[in-house]
DNA sequence: ATGGTGGAGGGTCCA
């Protein structure tokens, strides 16, 4: 039995519901889960989703700003959303998922903060956000008590590049937000106390450069590949082992008005 | 060292 998710920071999902839509129609995911969706609940365009056959979903979104979705082919429930920092910000939504073989499956959906340009949050209110924001994820971790026998897998745009091999100069990004010592590090710790896996490293050596994301900044992003791998998808350690597939679509960063980030999709066999 | 581009919304803010 098979189970994909797909993960992919859209960059306004009512700009570019073609591609998304051509993206599903051919990668054809059981999940979908987007951020930056940029969209009101009552905008978003779920009459397409349901044309391909995502029957399910679970959306928190705001105007302007952030906003993540979960669509679904596969039924889903229990959708639940918390306010990290309590500011209002929609970055956060989770959803069990019926999966074949009886599996269950708690998704979350992410949408870290960026961070802004500056990383001392003595200067920068917005760095200091970011780190108190991750800090709180470790409320959500792999196994809880409350959830037993449900798996979990974490996924979305944290915006941190956490090892050497995750951006593509480590030297020259230290300073640069994304890749501070406080951010790599507590990414890490993150994931070592919620007993997540990284399931991109597991099928992709560390040695390897691996990128997600390529700034709009450049218009050379293939040339010079100065890209980071800021989403990321991890799991309960009882998925791991069922893990066939990463596959990182970075033809899609060349697509017509493309998102700055290309989707992720992890493919498992139980 | 700096600025470069893109989306939302209709100011600038955010990335």
């Amino acid at each position: 039995m098979a189970f994909s998710i797909t993960t992919w920071n859209i960059n306004s999902v009512r700009l570019r519901m073609p591609l998304v839509e051509s993206f599903l129609a051919s990668a054809m995911p059981d999940v979908l889960c987007l951020q930056e969706t940029k969209c009101p609940n009552d905008a978003f365009p779920m009459a397409p989703f349901r044309k391909l056959g995502y029957e399910y979903s679970a959306i928190h979104g705001q105007k302007g700003y952030h906003g993540v979705a979960i669509l679904s082919k596969l039924p889903i429930e229990d959708d639940q959303r918390r306010d990290f920092c309590n500011i209002g910000d929609t970055r956060h939504i989770s959803a069990i998922v019926d999966a074949p073989g009886g599996r269950r499956i708690r998704v979350h959906n992410f949408y870290v903060p960026a961070g802004g340009d500056e990383p001392d949050r003595s200067i920068n209110p917005k760095f200091g956000h970011k780190l108190d924001f991750i800090e709180e994820m470790a409320c959500i971790r792999a196994e809880t008590e409350r959830e037993a026998g449900v798996s979990a897998i974490l996924v979305g745009d944290l915006n941190i590049a956490p090892l050497e091999t995750d951006v593509w100069s480590h030297k020259q990004l230290l300073k640069i937000v994304s890749h501070t010592p406080v951010e790599t590090e507590g990414l890490i710790r993150l994931q070592q106390s919620g007993q997540w896996v990284d399931l991109m490293r597991q099928h992709v050596p560390p040695e390897e450069k691996l990128f997600t994301w390529w700034s709009y900044r450049s218009k050379e992003w293939d040339e010079s590949d100065r890209g980071r791998r800021l989403d990321h998808i991890w799991s309960s350690a009882d998925l791991a082992p069922d893990l066939l597939s990463v596959d990182v679509l970075r033809a899609a960063r060349g697509w017509e008005r493309p998102s700055d980030h290309v989707p992720v999709t992890a493919r498992f066999g139980f």
